[in-house]
DNA sequence: TTCCAGGCAATAC
DNA sequence: GTATTGCATGGA
């Protein structure tokens, strides 16, 4: 099955999903919405305290935030270290984390256009993910997210094959598909929706109805 | 109780 | 360059 297909698939069988949810609303119009300073900026946090973590437990340390009032870089590089620590907890690994917020924000308050990928990898605590996230999900640049379920999910259809590194995989998709920012993110938020469903736990895909003939 | 979540950096080889 | 390990809360 070629990737553009996969991707018409999902979207007919799940619709559009309207990442990334602001202020605890998902956005299906986000793609035709300019996004404020203040939007941009809360999609990036959301992208770091999400790492490896349900976004349950991210949200609500995202709106701990909010509530503290912490959500603007003046007053997260500004707050208290244990205010800010109690904030983040629910999102786990927050002694990391705290400093992974401060560090984006010290580079966010200088940004003066959209940050480029590598300058956002050189940042400790932004990675590939967390990078491609923030630039397809707060800058509308089109570059395609690969994430765990994405490896498992491909990996079960046959489109890769075991050691397929990050860059590889992106390379592939963003070469297949057109070049389109509300293209990847839906496709990226698609793939998560399925994959909690059939790719969460071993062995993966197992009850894929979706994509396995054997159920239909 | 065990397993896992919208990863990352440091370290070891 | 690839493999392993520590980081941590909360839901299923």
């Amino acid at each position: 099955m070629k990737i553009i297909q996969v991707y018409q698939k999902l979207l007919k069988n799940y619709g559009l999903q309207g990442w990334w949810p602001l202020n605890n609303k998902y956005c299906p119009d986000n793609h035709k919405l300019e996004l404020s300073k203040g939007e941009i900026f809360e999609i990036s946090i959301g992208a770091i305290l999400t790492q490896n973590t349900s976004w349950n437990n991210a949200n609500t340390a995202l709106n701990n935030l909010r509530e503290k009032k912490l959500l603007t870089p003046k007053n997260i590089l500004n707050a208290d270290n244990e205010l800010l620590t109690n904030c983040v907890k629910p999102a786990g690994y927050y002694n990391q984390k705290i400093n992974y917020l401060k560090n984006f924000t010290k580079f966010f308050q200088k940004l003066k256009r959209a940050p480029g990928r590598m300058e956002l990898l050189k940042i400790k605590g932004i990675g590939k993910e967390t990078a491609d996230s923030i630039l397809l999900y707060a800058y509308k640049q089109p570059n395609f997210i690969v994430d765990a379920y994405t490896k498992r999910f491909f990996t079960r259809l046959g489109i890769i094959k075991g050691k397929n590194n990050y860059e590889e995989i992106k390379k592939l998709v963003e070469e297949k598909l057109p070049r389109k920012y509300e293209l990847f993110q839906e496709f990226h938020a698609l793939i998560v929706e399925h994959a909690k469903k059939h790719y969460s736990r071993k062995p993966y895909g197992l009850t894929d109805s979706l994509f396995n003939p054997d159920f239909q």
